[in-house]
This record gives structure tokens, C-alpha cells and sequence, in this order.
DNA sequence: TATGAATGAGTGTTCATTCAT
DNA sequence: CATGAATGAACACTCATTCAT
């Protein structure tokens, strides 16, 4: 199991600060290796190819991302309480993780298409745990029960990626967690005044 | 003025399909000069470099893409109906042109990050339209006076973002026009029930 | 004849202004036209193509050149008068246009090799005055009467062209004709003690 | 130290050898790495760039080339033998290479500014050899004390490299070296009678 | 004569991947 | 397992020249 060795989460690492530090483009092979303190040939014993590593990146990082926010909202019985629960430790992961945020955000996205569509393959785990906390609150009545599950968890994922992508580009300059409870309520309770 | 010469619509809408029909990183500036009828050189009579082309294609494109959405709001007295008008605009003009759906959802993402901050620039003015329309929801009591005109906006762009986005890597498979009214109704009510 | 038209010297005089100012490999023909002040068209009508805008300059310039040298050096008698005012000549006519001297010494020596042959045949007749002057001070005696002239005459165009590069590399920083007779000395009584 | 692995040394005489043959602006990288029997990528292991490989062919032929005529000359006394030296193996050397000989005298005067400018730098070790030699001459008395250092040296160069120059241009028909010692006469005692 | 828009051939350089050691 | 030297395909852009007006 290639997985567990040591040089496997290393590369990976690697790849991580070398695209978030100089970007998609300029995140070339042999500087990867160099930053992974490897020799090139040896990023191709661990992974198939260049792409690989950014499938493996993003599967192992988003992995980890799901497996932490599943484990937060699974403590919560209401479904508005996980959806919260689920932008605010968004929010906050990608706070804390500086490199991270600029690569999913930014860099991930100048791949080309079929790296975008196995990076979706990931994303779909996130989008499950997404509609399961939807469904949830249409099964209990807290939602709307015409509401489209599919365009719903839309919405939530678009709007959490645009309010985190606009946060990255402004290079992190306010608190992202902060605004978790006005976007949770925005989702939850719409534009519109309540009386 | 350049603009106005037949050539410079040509290229670009020669552009729009060779990036919609090759991919971002197949569409060499041979092959679209090939796709417009003109010689490689005569490209560069009208465009400084190829990014230029593609920051040109976003402008003309979206800029009528905002005039369009602002001429159809402006009719309209309700931030409510506003909102429903830009949305389901949106939709239809991006369901209407198949090559520009690929190329604003898919291609030109993969820009790099210099292009990308261009392009930023020209959805600027998209957004100003939403802004404007927020506030005015604001301002009239039909939204929520606490809302956060930056959040709102986010939300509004990357929902439908995001959902068009979908649309178009599903192949265009399904109506897109026909989600307007549920999509707005979510941005407006929220997912909550309403008793 | 077209050489008389006022056209054909504007655009010579164009060219070594544009060569001088911007270098060899960026005086393109659009360049030499803008600064004639003609369209590039016009540049095909009196003259064949570009690389007879550089031998035209040549011969043209050179040519003048030549004249003025020989009609000074024709008014002495002896030999080592006539290579005094030759090199006095030769230095204060390119002391005295600047951009000439740049062009001739500096940028026309980049052109490729059939150029070079052909700026070769124009300078064809200063070898000749060369060679006349060299054979006169072989006759009078005023020379070795082993004097080998080809070699000679290398000396010649070898020091003095030597002398001038420099003096242009050097920005022109020090006064170039004032050293026309060390020059002189040099050549006629070499570098070793008279007793 | 790149210099001395063998391939460096191969692309070097492959540029020799592709610039003699073809003319410098006809000597593609890609001819150069097929000559060498290289990719044409491996050219940018060992040079930085094009421009990189013509100014270490010169430094290399040119560093050489002024170690040999170093170690000769410093084997005699005087000045004037020196000189002869340095003369007679100056013509030897270049009428020895054929390629090398038409890369120096024709090829690389193509360049641009910038590489002569490097080249030039290369050449001061040649142009401190003759400020050496002629240095001891005004020094023990063989020459004339009220020799200008600058203008000897420029002579001495200048004639050497005229004659060089006209002889690679008359395609090598006659014998270089045979010249040496009238060229040495001329300079030294120059062109007047002795008596 | 004069124009200037259009042409299209030509090349230095990068970098993912391989494979002999 | 690990190395790193070698590979070679791929492409944006310039500019001398033409020719319809």
C-alpha cells in the first residue's frame, strides 16, 4: 500500500506548498521533487503521473476535509444544526490551512477538464454528506418538502466556494469563520423578511 | 476603432468555438485564425496577444450578457422580480449560445492567474447588478434590512454559478430555464418552510 | 532615374536615422517608412527589397564619402601628404555624423554575408584611392619599393577602421581626429626608434 | 563543473561546425543538438540559452587560442620578436581551423550588440597580450617612447584582423602564415625607407 | 504613384517522463 | 528502491513583402 509510505504523503505535501507558493503552472515536476527532497524519477514510483499527484492531493486532503466535517454534523439531530455545523467547519479548515485554500480554490481550477472531472469524482462525497443533511430536514419538516434536493445542495456548495474563493483572492484579509452564522442563515431562511 | 472592424467580431467568435470545441489548452492561435478565415499575422492587427483575445472575447461577450440582464431588470420594480428576471436571463442565454456556456463555465477557468483577475474585472459589472438589485430589497423592506450585501451577492452568484456550471458538464441534459423559479424562490425564502 | 527622386534619398536618410537609433535588427521596414514619413508600399517602389535599402545607404553614403576623400587627397603631391589628409578626412567626416559613423562601423557589420559582399564592392573604391596613394609613395620613393601593397593597403583600412569602431564603441567620448597624425606616424614610420 | 563533461565541449564543436557550414543565422539551435548528437534539449543542461553557446565557443576557442600565443611569446625577449610571434601564431592557429576561422571573422560579427559586447570582454585578454608586448618595447628602448599604447594596440589588431578577414572572404587561396613576416615589418619599422 | 491591410513562414525553449545505473 | 541525465514534441509571435484600391 503505496498509501502509507512515508515518501507517498511527503510528495504530496510537496505538491501542496510548491503549488500554493508558485502556482499551477509554475509547479513543475522536478520542483515538487525538489521540495519533497526526492529525485524526479522517484515522484514516478509513488504516482502514475503529474496528474496523479493532484488526483492524490485532492483526494487525500478532501478526504480528511470530509471525514472531520461528516464527524461534526453526525453530533448534531437537526438538520439546519449540521448545516451549520458544516459551513462553519468549512470555514474554518480552510482558515487554518492557508496552503491548502489557495490551492483548492485557486490553483486546482486551471486544470484541464478531465482532471476537473476526477476532482469531482472526490467532490461527490462532500455533496453526499450534503444532500443526506437535506434530506434529513425535508424528512423532519425543518425544510420545505418541494424543495429540489439536487439544486439545493447546489446552492449551498456554490455559495460556500464563491464566499471562500472571494476570501482567498482577497488574500484572507477578514475573518471567514465570522460570517458562518449569516451565511447558514441566508441558506436557511432566504432573503426575505420573516414577518 | 478596432471594435467595430468586422474582423475583430470574427476572431473572437472564431475564438469562442475552437476553446468551446478543442478545450482551452488545444485552441492555438493557428487554429483560430484557421476557425476565422484570416491569416495567423492578421490576428495580431487586431489583438496584442492571444490573452488578449481571450480577456476581448470575455468583454464583448459578457458585456452584452450584462446589458442584456440589466436592460430586462430595469423594467421591473421589485428587487423580487428583478432577482427572478436576472436569473432566469441568466439561464436563457447561456442555454441559448452552447459554445459560450463552455467557454465561460468550463474553458476560461483554466486561465492563469493573471487572466483570471481580467476577467474579474469585467464581472464586476455583473455584480454591481446584483448589488444594486439587493439593495434595492433592502431599501423597499422586501429583504431582510440586516442582510450583508456582500454575502448576499456571493450567494446569489455562486449558486447560479454553480448550477449552470453542473448543467453544462452533464452535457446540457436537462432544461435549464425551467430551475429559475425554484432557484429563486431558495434565494428569496430560503430553504425553510414558510408556517 | 529614380535616385533623383526626392523620395528615394528621404527614405535612405530615414534608414540611418531608424538603424542608428534602434539598431540593426530593429529597424524594420515599417519603421524606416513611419520616419520617411511614406507608407511601406511606397518603400517597394524605390527600392527592391529591404537589403537594398542598406546597399543603396551604402553606396549613396559611401559613395559621397569617397568623393569628398579623393578630391582632397588629389590636391597633394606626395604620398605620405595624400594618407595624412585621407585619414584626417576619413575621421572628421564620420566625427561629423554621428549617426553615420554608428551605422557603418556598428550595425551594418550584423547584416549576413551577402550583404557583406556586396558592401564590399562599394568598398571597392576607397581600396582604390588606397592602392593609388600606397603605388605613389612606391614610385617617388617615399615608400619600400617592397612595400607589399595588398598588404598594405589591409594595414591601412585595418588601423584606421580598428580606430574608428572603438572611438564609436566607445561613445565617441574623445576627439577622433585629433589623432590622425600619431595614426599617420604609426603607419608610415611604424612603431620603432628613427636612429 | 559543466566545462568539463564531454558534452559541453561536443555542442561547442557542433556550433562550430553548424555556423561555419551554414552562416550564423541559419544555425538553429536544432541543427546545432543534431550535430552534436543530442536532443535539442540537452543543449539547456549545458548553456543557458542560444546566445549562451556562442559566447562559450568564443571564450572557449578565443581563452585557448590566447593561452597559446601567451605561452609563446612570453618565450622571447624582445619586443619585435614578440610581436612576430604573436603575429605568426595568430595566422597559423586560424589558418589551421578552417571552421573556427570563418566562425570568428565572418559568422560572429553578425551578432547583436549585446553578445559583441560579451565578446569583446572575451577579447580584452587578447588586447592586454599586445599592451604587454608593447609596453616592453617603449620600456627597453625598441620602441618610441612617445608610442600611444591605446592607438599600437589598435593598429596591431586591426591590421591583423583586416588580413585575416580578406584572406577567409578569399576563401583561403593563399598562404596566411607566409605573411607574418611582412605584416611585422610594416608594423614595426612601417612604410618608409630606412635610409 | 501611393497606400496599408493582409499574409504566413520560421524557431528558441520548457518540462513531463524514461531508463541505465 | 532511488537516482537524475537525457529526451523531443509543441507553439506564440514577428515582419518583409504583396496587391487591391
Amino acid at each position: 500500500m503505496k498509501q502509507n509510505k512515508p515518501k507517498y504523503k511527503q510528495i504530496i505535501d510537496a505538491a501542496v506548498i510548491v503549488i500554493a507558493e508558485n502556482g499551477y503552472h509554475q509547479a513543475q515536476v522536478s520542483k515538487i521533487a525538489k521540495q519533497a527532497g526526492v529525485a524526479d524519477g522517484t515522484i514516478y514510483l509513488y504516482f502514475k503521473n503529474k496528474e496523479d499527484i493532484l488526483v492524490s492531493l485532492f483526494q487525500e486532503k478532501m478526504g480528511l476535509f470530509i471525514e472531520k466535517i461528516e464527524g461534526e454534523t453526525s453530533g448534531r439531530t437537526k438538520a439546519a444544526d449540521k448545516l451549520y455545523v458544516l459551513i462553519e467547519k468549512h470555514f474554518s479548515l480552510l482558515s487554518d490551512d492557508h496552503h491548502l485554500a489557495i490551492v483548492t480554490q485557486l490553483e486546482l481550477r486551471q486544470s484541464n477538464k478531465d482532471l476537473r472531472l476526477r476532482i469531482n469524482e472526490v467532490l461527490k462525497g462532500y455533496l453526499n454528506v450534503l444532500d443526506s443533511i437535506i434530506q434529513t430536514g425535508i424528512d423532519t419538516g425543518e425544510f420545505r418538502e418541494d424543495l429540489n434536493l439536487r439544486l439545493a445542495r447546489q446552492m449551498i456548495f456554490g455559495t460556500i466556494d464563491e464566499i471562500v474563493t472571494t476570501w482567498v483572492m482577497n488574500e484572507e484579509k477578514y475573518d471567514l469563520v465570522a460570517l458562518a452564522g449569516q451565511v447558514h442563515h441566508m441558506i436557511v431562511r432566504g432573503f426575505g423578511n420573516s414577518q
